[in-house]
DNA sequence: TGTACATCAGTGAACGCGCGTTCACTGATGTAC
DNA sequence: TGTACATCAGTGAACGCGCGTTCACTGATGTAC
């Protein structure tokens, strides 16, 4: 038997409680780190025994890596979201910002120290794109007179990786710049190293984006 | 007996295998990451047991912290040469840059993912300090006449957390704008994040400054 | 210079722990006639 | 609608592992007279 959403009630049920094992790691993520993660401590949590994970997970790096899809998945679509309903630059800043530090962890998962060894599965890349392309269309939509500097020329060269995307040196180099400046900020504040620095990290975002569609 | 350093041979011999230790650590942490950091196998490389370490570090956690406070000094006192050179604020970018590829995982050793819960020792703030100090010191030095913006006036209010240097808002706004930019490209540079996308990072950072200093 | 004693580096055995993972099995849920 | 069978979620016991850490002890190195 199948029901309108064209899963059977078996698949449905899978699916439940799939979802409430990544949210209890995603809880214990938050609270302890990746290294933490332990697969019986999230089993225990859930209400069953630590093998029945393995009806949902075929390991411990499997949950990871489905962790790390979802959580590109989460940003590529509330960057999207937000750019859709209108937002412009500075707006996109703020709404990945709001992001983040909902779940610092989840943002570290992706931009955060690389395991040395480990290689992300091949489609979050292509979710990364995704993202790229929005920062894209949206820096295209903020065009602004600048003089050519040698890193725009420097883009000429290399603009293929943008894909189909029309976008000129200066829309690629702000996108890249945008991102890079937001990034720094961002994780910096995240991992608190401005404690004590009496600054709004807001402020400064809010004037490294300012910069780039104006002055 | 005391040598010429005032240190007794057991001295001597005790700093050199504290050294040997936090070596073969710091190859460990190279090749497989903070979290696979284990006393057993860094006791193994250096040829003693297990427990032997425990004269040298009181625990793994003392290790680490030991690490970390070796990585914030190399890195201040590498800043400080490059400025006492003579280095402006894009020679100080190519140093830290070079610094940080040279041990990606010494890097984000302090900037990387934070641990929850885990609070680096009160001593390297100081040394955070002494870094943000030369890099004021290389901003007040390459001053330029730029319009004020709102976060140059927020800075004005919160002036204080420099110290005793005499820098106006417009220099404490470039130095951290140079330190959260430098971050925010090389961070991702050394986590893979630009794999595929074909341009010189290094090209983006000189640029980033450059606009810093200049425009 | 030689002897008695104290210091301290390093060993090997052991403890307890929690981890990821496998396996044989039970019992409930769905499917086919 | 009822029965026979297949599917599959979940359990409990068990395995092997490596971890950090403690402890009692040995043997070498330094110190004091």
């Amino acid at each position: 038997m199948t029901n309108a959403d064209g899963q059977s009630p078996r698949e449905r049920y899978r699916d439940q409680v799939r979802a409430e094992i990544k949210q209890r790691a995603w809880e214990q993520l938050a609270t302890a780190g990746v290294p933490a993660l332990s697969l019986n401590a999230i089993a225990k949590q859930v209400g069953m025994s630590g093998p029945a994970l393995y009806r949902y997970f075929a390991s411990r790096d499997d949950l990871i890596t489905a962790l790390i899809r979802d959580a590109y998945r989460s940003l590529a679509d509330t960057v999207r979201a937000a750019f859709d309903s209108g937002a412009d630059l500075p707006g996109l800043a703020v709404t990945i910002r709001d992001w983040a530090r909902s779940d610092p962890q989840r943002y570290f998962l992706i931009y955060g120290t690389p395991v040395p060894g480990y290689h992300a599965p091949d489609d979050t890349t292509a979710i990364s794109r995704e993202v790229m392309a929005v920062l894209l269309k949206a820096c295209h939509a903020s065009a602004v007179d600048k003089p050519e500097t040698p890193f725009d020329k420097h883009l000429d060269s290399h603009r293929d990786w943008a894909g189909d995307h029309p976008a000129t040196s200066a829309t690629l180099h702000r996108a890249l710049a945008f991102w890079t400046r937001l990034h720094g900020v961002l994780s910096l504040e995240l991992a608190g190293q401005f404690t004590g620095m009496k600054f709004d990290p807001d402020l400064l975002i809010a004037d490294e984006v300012d910069d780039l569609t104006t002055r």
